[in-house]
DNA sequence: TGAGCAGGTGACAGATCTGTCACCTGCTCA
DNA sequence: TGAGCAGGTGACAGATCTGTCACCTGCTCA
């Protein structure tokens, strides 16, 4: 199912029929305040969302980070040209590509199949992970090390879920700030991961050395398993 | 592969032999400290433990918790004839099944294989989960009801996991103390977890009722999905 | 090579959590 | 029907966590 936020209604329409056409179901939303609410109650349908910047009450990016707190379903963003610059901002926020407008039906239905498929080798659904020497058991909300239970409080631990659920990719500041904090990480200081960062690094870095790397200028990057 | 605890050498070979002959490896541990050292090794590859009541260091009750508290692998006591009360007592604290020695091989075997044959539906490996109206989510370690977050404190949420991994199961207090505290709940005092149940009911309940039942005299239990 | 800045560090105040207590409620059985 | 007890409740002290601050370190570029 495939969620459509967008005010113009021509272009709705346009969107609807064509996807449908192409054997999608498609839920509607023309702002943000309808899209949250759309997606809270249809969020285990949704598998693709197709966002206009901006929307009577708000931009599309208020619609991403709240959906991306909660899933990593496709978003594109759809913006006028002179959006261009917040688009590109939007994409470190969350989505995964941008289409400007007016553009092209298959150029968008191009795009949306390249996502599937980038995606598509559905990552297994991993419940032990391994971190240098640490056992992470998501199931039992556990973290030990040789058999030796390391406690983490509840920040530390999402904060490892989030380097989990991403492990050896990039992750802007922005990016784990929006997915620990309920506002985006927007109202939190910015040196607050950093400290966190800290405090996992001290639970987790054993004699194998520093498992979450610094990247400077972009962000942090949990190592893959050695 | 099966981890054999137990001190006398001559029962041992005879089972080592046994369990060979129809296709097992077999790990051997004699004593509590052993046992313990070589289940943390090889935690992932035992898919069953044979465990002696009485051991030179201690008894198989302690190599028990410490098992429990990291996985559900299937456990068979093996216990001399007077030690029966304290076996029936340990099948509560997370044994499958006890034998009194001496035993027939074959009646062991037999045994293991209704126990395996038991837990054979292998429960699949759900990350996301429904309580009334709450969602869990463990791959982000988030609770919402209604799209709004639910802030559990770490052990609130990790007795939920372990009401979660047991669901529509009784869970007897003892099973859940030796769940939740490293020392198997033997320090912590008994009403700890009552006073835990009640605050994960506050935050968990809603107009569907109570999630978490009580089972007078026996333990607690959560909700199927209804 | 040193200015500027991204990220790291130690310490802190206030908030929350943890485990216990004393006491309450209400089930169950004689 | 009421004694006895399992489990529930509200309040609490001390421990831990949370987010911020002021300042430090060390990379990067002109």
């Amino acid at each position: 199912m495939i969620l459509i936020v967008e005010d113009d209604r021509m272009l709705m329409m346009g969107l609807q029929v064509a996807l449908k056409t192409k054997g999608s179901q498609v839920l509607q939303a023309g702002s943000v305040r309808e899209a949250l609410s759309v997606y809270d109650q249809q969020a285990g349908s949704i598998d693709f969302v197709l966002l206009d910047m901006r929307l009577p009450d708000g931009t599309g990016m208020e619609v991403c980070r709240h959906i991306r707190r909660r899933s990593s379903v496709p978003i594109i963003f759809l913006t006028a040209c002179d959006d261009e610059k917040n688009a590109v901002e939007a994409l470190g926020s969350g989505g995964d590509d941008y289409m400007t407008k007016p553009f092209h039906l298959r150029e968008l239905l191009a795009r949306m199949d390249a996502i599937r498929r980038r995606s598509a080798p559905q990552r297994e659904k991993k419940t032990i992970f391994r971190v240098g020497e640490n056992v992470i058991d998501i199931r039992k909300g556990r973290v030990e090390r040789q058999g030796k239970e390391i406690l983490l409080s509840a920040v530390e631990y999402r904060l490892l879920l989030v380097f989990l659920q991403n492990r050896g990719q990039l992750l802007r500041r922005n990016q784990i700030l929006s997915f620990l904090w309920d506002d985006g990480g927007e109202f939190v200081n910015d040196n607050t991961l950093t400290v966190y960062i800290r405090r996992l690094r001290q639970k987790l870095d054993d004699e194998s050395g520093r498992q979450i790397e610094t990247v400077r200028g972009m962000g942090y990057r949990l190592r893959e398993d050695s």
